[in-house]
DNA sequence: ATCTTAAGTTAAAGATTGTTAAATCGAATT
DNA sequence: AATTCGATTTAACAATCTTTAACTTAAGAT
């Protein structure tokens, strides 16, 4: 979850922007004025910074300024007071990403917020090998690998997926519907029974090995390890 | 230099633009509606569209997810007629990364330009190098070159450009349609087929890496590095 | 105990993908 | 205009993956 860091000193804007934000799902801090911002931007590690202009203590495009000598690429977003011309290309010009003028429409701030962490994050998504020990096994999930010195197996896509979910919930009950949401994208009747084909298709991979997939009636099932 | 896609039906304004961006040092290609713009989109390269909403034949936001469905990074800036706050918010669904209502300031739209260009470009020397490694190859895009001290393999255009599309994603899906309709331009039983024969040949230069081509069985492929 | 429903297993059917080779296309050259 | 050559598409067949079907077994309820 991306998190935020918000600047502002009128506290009950700030507050709104707060909670709104984060009942949006994101971690968002609020610092009411540009020095305990910068003080805080230096601490933490966040995602997109949405500065107000005018501040006490240190305005919004210092603010940017220092924050851009310490970081060149994270997203400045700049709230100021009415439409200023002049504020809002100084503001391009220290290198914002977008401004947006008071008063504002919280779900368009929120759509701008979503516009600009969309472009950064399709080029963030750093790949994050997993692997998961099953018995003598070691479960690749990238490569849909599942091998140990002797023997190694191949998994099909399905295979790997509905391992990789049983992995995840490893002793925890892994509920039938929510797999075949993920997986198979509809739990109806036939999807069922094409999960239950797989599970026997995975039990036989794992029969030698001391963990094993229980069924939990009515429920889903439970790989024990 | 930049080369920028304009829609837009009103031709005063169009050319307006056009001259402004222009003498911006921008490359900009004027189109008076959707159908011409989505024809000219697929011929040229372009850095970043500008789509009128409100276009005769097809509209600005059928054109961005036409647009969307060949390429699903170029920046996209709306130009709304008046505030409509819907427009606005379907605008970024579709994923937009900016818009402006009418009547607007050039400098402003200009430095809106500039602000998403910033980002994409340093987003784009961060993650997206000219050369992928690929075990002991070095894939040179522009060259369409795989090559390593040993060996070196000269790779068609067809080959070059769904290796780059493979590498663009690496270890995510790279959809089959969406392969298909960026380097095939339609998406037919032929072509899918074709695409086949292709991940055949690349998969033939690669099959000595530790990098490997997976199928994701009625989904497309992952190239696992 | 009996009945109903869920799950287990196996095999076949259906669909997608893998591979190789031949046919076609298009640009460059004769 | 014909020829050549490489690139791409089409065709044919093999292999693999997934779903469906049929039948069996197990669990829980009446």
């Amino acid at each position: 979850m991306a998190k935020i860091l918000l600047a502002e000193d009128d506290e009950n804007l700030g507050e709104l922007l707060k909670n709104y934000l984060n009942a949006k799902l994101f971690e968002t801090d609020l610092f009411s004025n540009g020095e305990l911002a910068l003080e805080g931007f230096r601490r933490g590690r966040y995602d997109l910074c949405i500065l107000d202009v005018m501040m006490p203590v240190k305005d919004g495009f210092t603010l940017a300024q220092d924050i851009r000598t310490i970081n060149k690429t994270v997203p400045i977003i700049f709230l100021t007071a009415r439409s200023m011309k002049e504020d809002v290309l100084e503001g391009f010009k220290i290198g914002a990403d977008d401004y947006i003028t008071k008063p504002f429409n919280m779900d368009e701030l929120l759509f701008r917020i979503e516009a600009i962490l969309r472009r950064v994050k399709t080029d963030t998504q750093q790949f994050c090998p997993q692997a998961y020990t099953l018995g003598k096994y070691t479960f690749d999930v990238q490569k849909q690998l599942l091998q140990s010195g002797e023997t190694s197996h191949k998994l099909t896509t399905k295979e790997s997926e509905l391992l990789k979910l049983l992995c995840d919930n490893a002793n925890q009950v892994l509920e039938r519907n929510y797999a075949l949401k993920t997986i198979w994208e509809d739990d109806n009747y036939f999807n069922a029974r094409s999960m239950d084909v797989y599970i026997t298709k995975l039990r036989k991979y794992l029969k030698d090995e001391p963990v094993e997939i229980l069924n939990v009636h009515g429920k889903g099932f439970k790989l024990v390890v």
